[in-house]
RNA sequence: GCGCGGUUAGCUCAGUGGUAGAGCGUUUCAUUGACAUUGAAAAGGUCAGAAGUUCGAUCCUUCUACCGCGCACCA
C-alpha cells in the first residue's frame, strides 16, 4: 500500500469504478435491493458551475443513498438539471450586454436557440462538478427540465387545470419589473424597508396621504373607513368637485373598512393600477381603473408635462407643482415603508395591471395543509412545519405568466378583442368562442416553479412510465431552506394534486454555506468558497466531512478551510490506520483464539454501529458523522490499536492471531459506516483489503 | 408590525433536566514508530440578563436585551 493516500488519483479511479459496476442504477443492483428509496435531486442550475451550497446538498443526499444502498435497499438518487428560466436569461442577457447586443433586437426564436446552446454547453460542466463530489446518482436516469416529455406533460397539467377550474386569464394587478420587462410572482420579489417621504395633500375638503404623488393624475376616488366619525357627514357614493394635478376632477367617496383610520388622515385616493390595495378596492366596488405609468417605468399622457418622465425624476417635480397650487399641506420626512424589488435587479417593482395566467391558490393550498397537518409530510427542522403552514394559509392566486422566451411555452390562444384565453395543446383552435375575434398563440412562457414544481414526477415519467409507478412517492426532499416557500410548496400541491399522494414524506431543509466568518458568500465581497478548488487542494472526502460534521439542518454553516484540513487529516488517518493493519494481516494457519479484549472490542463496534444507524435513520448527519469520526480515530485508532501493538509484536499464538482478526474486522466494520461520509478513501482501502467479492459501495451495512 | 431562529471556549459551532463538548488556535511534554505527523496533557466558559417550575435548569416556562432571517395591502 502506498505510503501516502493520494487522493487525485483515487478519486477519479473510484467514480469510474461505480459508475462502470451499475450500481448508482438500482435497477442493475444485486436482487437482493428489493425495496425503493428515492431521492429527486433538486436539479442544478445547468447554467454554471457549482458552489458551495450545491456541495453541501450533494454530499447530504449521497450520504443518505449509499446509506441506503448498503442497507439492502434499491437506492435512486435521480438527478437532473435546470434550465432556471428567469435565472438564466438574466445570465444570457447580461453576457449579450458586454456583446452589446439586446434581446429587445432579437426574434424569440433566435433567443431561445442561442441560450439552448449556451445552457447545454455549460450543463456538462456542472454535471462534472457533480461527479467529482462523489455523487452516486443514476446518470441513466438524468432528466434537463426542458426535455421534451417534460414539457409536454407541464402543458398537459396546465390544459387540466384550466379544465378543472384551477388556472384562469385575469386582468389582475401583477409585480412587474420595468428592467425586464416580465411580471414576476410573489416569491420573486423581495420586500426592502426603505426611508421615505410621506406627502400630506389637499384634496377637496380632505387631506391624503400618499407616498407616490407621481402616480396620483386621475385619482378619482376617495376612499374612508365606513365608521370614522371624522368623515361621517360623507356618504358612500357622493360626489364632490376638486381641484386636482390636471383641473378640475368629480370624484366619488367610497366607504370601505379596509382603511386604517390611524394611518395619515384616515382618506386615501387610488390608483388602483398600480397598487395592490387600491386595485383590490376597485375590483370590489367596480371601479375605473386607468394606467399611469408605462412598462418601462415612464409617465404616460396623462400626466401632461410629465409625460416620458420615469417616475423617479418626475416625483419631486410633481410635488413642485403640487406645491405651486398650494395643495401641499405638509412633508413628513421620516416615513418608512415597504418597497418590493425585483429579487435579481433589485429595481423597485412597479405593479401594473396586465392579462396573465394564474393558478387558484386557495382550494390548492387546503390540500397541502391537510396533508402536513395529518403528518404525511414531515419536515426537518420541525419548526418549518410552522412556516410552511403559515404560507399555505396566505396564498395569494400565482401568477404563472412570464414575458421570456427562455421557458415553456404557455400553449394557449388568446383573444385580444375580448381577453379570453383558451389552453390550446394541439394548435387547432384559431376563432374566439366568446366573440369569435381572432385569435393569435400566447407569447408567454410558464414561471420555472411551474414545471420545477411537478419536478418528482416529472422525473419520473409520470403518468405512465415505470420508474413512476414503481418509485413514486419518493422518500425524502432535500434542499435549501430557502426553498421553503418557492419549491417546497408546490411539489407538494401538484403531487397531491396530481396523484392524490404526497411526492415525499420527509422535507430535510439545509442552511446556506457561509465563508470562515458566517457572511454570505458574494462576488462583491470577494469571499466565495469555490467547492472544487477546495476538493483538488485537500481531497473531496475532507470537504465532505468538512460540510457535515457540526452542521445541523435549517442552521447556515461557517465553512473555513481549516475545518476542511482538518478533516483532510482525518483521512490521512484512515488511511495509516488501513496500512498498519494490512501490515499486520493473518500470517499464520494458527487458529485464532478470541480474548476477553477481542470480544469486549467487537461489541463496542456493534454499540457504535447501532448507534449510527439509529442516528442516519433520523436524518441526523451532524451527530452520526460526529460519532464516527471520534470512533474511528480517538477509539479505534488511539486505544485499540495501540493496546493491541504488544500483542501483534509478540510470538506467533493464537493470541496473536485473534489480535490480526479483530483489527481486520474492526476496520471492515469502520470502513462501512465510514463509506457514505468519505466514499473514496474507503473504497480505496477496501479494494486492498483480502478476499474482497464486491466493492464497498453495495456491502451489507 | 407579525413570525421564526440565535446568544455556549480566543474564532466557527455542536450538545444535554444531574461534573460543560468538537474543530481550528494557544501552552507543555513525548515521538520519526501505521500517521504530509501523531500521542499524552494543560489553560480557557456565572452556557446573554432576570424571574419562575424542579431536589436539581445551560436545557422547560415567562419576560427583557441584542443579533440574524423571513413575512407584511398603513396608502
Amino acid at each position: 500500500m502506498e505510503s501516502r493516500y493520494d487522493f487525485k488519483v483515487i478519486e477519479e479511479k473510484n467514480y469510474k469504478l461505480w459508475e462502470k459496476s451499475g450500481f448508482f442504477n438500482p435497477d442493475k443492483l444485486p436482487a437482493s435491493h428489493k425495496k425503493p428509496f428515492t431521492i429527486i435531486m433538486p436539479p442544478p442550475n445547468a447554467n454554471g458551475r457549482l458552489h458551495a451550497g450545491h456541495a453541501l446538498f450533494i454530499t447530504l443526499q449521497d450520504i443518505v443513498t449509499r446509506y441506503k444502498r448498503m442497507r439492502g435497499y434499491k437506492a435512486l438518487w435521480a438527478p437532473g438539471a435546470d434550465h432556471a428560466g428567469f435565472e438564466t436569461q438574466i445570465v444570457y442577457e447580461k453576457k449579450l450586454e458586454k456583446e452589446g447586443r439586446s434581446r429587445f433586437k432579437m426574434t424569440p426564436d433566435e433567443l431561445f436557440k442561442e441560450i439552448m446552446a449556451f445552457t447545454l454547453e455549460n450543463k456538462k460542466y456542472m454535471e462534472e462538478d457533480v461527479r467529482k463530489l462523489g455523487a452516486s446518482c443514476d446518470w441513466s436516469r438524468e432528466k434537463f427540465t426542458l426535455d421534451k416529455d417534460v414539457i409536454k406533460e407541464t402543458q398537459n397539467t396546465f390544459k387540466k387545470m384550466y379544465d378543472d377550474g384551477l388556472v384562469y386569464r385575469g386582468n389582475r394587478i401583477v409585480n412587474w419589473c420595468p428592467k425586464h420587462q416580465t411580471s414576476l410572482s410573489d416569491v420573486e420579489t423581495e420586500s426592502v424597508e426603505e426611508k421615505s417621504k410621506l406627502y400630506y395633500l389637499k384634496y377637496g375638503p380632505f387631506t391624503i396621504a400618499t407616498a407616490r404623488p407621481e402616480t396620483k393624475f386621475a385619482d378619482k376616488y376617495v376612499v374612508m373607513h365606513p365608521s370614522d366619525a371624522r368623515y361621517k357627514k360623507w356618504k358612500d357614493g357622493d360626489k364632490i368637485e376638486v381641484n386636482w394635478l390636471n383641473g378640475k376632477v368629480t370624484a366619488t367617496i367610497i366607504k370601505d373598512p379596509v382603511i386604517d383610520m390611524d394611518f395619515g388622515t384616515g382618506v386615501m385616493t387610488m390608483t388602483p393600477w398600480h397598487s395592490q390595495v387600491d386595485f383590490d378596492i376597485a375590483e370590489k366596488h367596480k371601479l375605473d381603473i386607468e394606467q399611469i405609468i408605462d412598462w418601462r417605468g415612464k409617465l404616460l399622457p396623462i400626466a401632461h408635462e410629465f409625460e416620458g418622465m420615469k417616475i423617479g425624476e418626475a416625483r419631486e417635480k410633481i410635488v413642485e407643482k403640487l406645491e405651486k397650487m398650494g395643495l401641499v399641506e405638509k412633508i413628513d420626512e421620516n416615513y418608512s415603508n415597504v418597497l418590493k424589488k425585483c429579487y435579481k435587479c433589485l429595481n423597485p417593482i412597479e405593479p401594473q395591471v396586465r392579462p396573465q395566467w394564474f393558478v387558484k391558490m386557495k382550494p390548492l393550498a387546503e390540500l397541502a395543509i391537510k396533508a402536513v397537518k395529518s403528518g404525511e409530510v414531515k419536515f426537518i427542522p420541525e419548526n418549518y412545519e410552522k412556516i410552511f403552514l403559515y404560507w399555505m394559509e396566505n396564498t395569494i392566486d400565482w401568477n404563472i405568466s412570464r414575458q421570456i422566451v427562455w421557458g415553456i411555452k404557455i400553449p394557449a390562444k388568446i383573444c385580444d378583442k375580448c381577453g379570453n384565453g383558451i389552453p390550446d395543446l394541439e394548435d387547432k383552435l384559431s376563432q374566439c368562442e366568446n366573440c369569435s375575434g381572432e385569435l393569435r398563440e400566447d407569447s408567454d412562457t410558464f414561471d420555472t416553479w411551474f414545471s420545477s414544481g411537478q419536478w418528482p414526477l416529472l422525473v419520473l415519467g409520470y403518468p405512465n412510465g415505470k420508474d413512476f409507478k414503481k418509485y413514486y412517492p419518493t422518500d425524502v426532499m432535500e434542499t435549501g431552506h430557502d426553498l421553503i416557500f418557492k419549491w417546497v410548496p408546490r411539489m407538494v400541491i401538484f403531487g397531491l394534486y396530481l396523484t392524490k399522494k404526497v411526492p415525499f414524506h420527509t422535507v430535510y431543509l439545509h442552511g446556506l454555506v457561509n465563508d470562515a466568518q458566517g457572511r454570505k458568500m458574494s462576488k462583491s465581497k470577494g469571499n466565495v468558497i469555490n467547492p472544487i478548488e477546495l476538493t483538488e487542494k485537500y481531497g473531496v472526502d475532507a470537504l465532505r466531512m468538512a460540510l457535515i460534521v457540526g452542521n445541523t439542518p435549517g442552521t447556515d454553516l461557517a465553512l473555513s478551510e481549516d475545518k476542511i484540513r482538518g478533516y483532510r487529516n482525518f483521512g490521512t488517518k484512515i488511511w495509516n490506520i488501513a496500512r498498519f493493519i494490512i501490515s499486520n494481516l493473518k500470517d499464520s494457519d494458527i487458529k485464532p483464539k478470541l480474548s476477553q479484549e477481542d470480544k469486549k472490542n467487537l461489541k463496542e463496534l456493534e454499540d457504535v454501529k447501532a448507534k449510527i444507524t439509529k442516528l442516519i435513520d433520523k436524518y441526523d448527519f451532524n451527530q452520526s458523522s460526529y460519532e464516527i469520526y471520534h470512533y474511528v480515530w480517538h477509539t479505534f485508532a488511539d486505544k485499540i490499536i495501540e493496546s493491541y501493538k504488544p500483542r501483534l509484536a509478540a510470538e506467533e499464538s493464537a493470541g496473536r492471531a485473534a489480535a490480526q482478526e479483530t483489527l481486520l474486522k474492526i476496520l471492515e466494520g469502520s470502513l462501512k459506516m465510514l463509506h457514505p461520509f468519505v466514499p473514496f478513501v474507503t473504497e480505496e482501502i477496501w479494494s486492498k483489503l483480502p478476499d474482497r467479492k464486491n466493492p464497498i459501495i453495495i456491502e451489507r451495512w
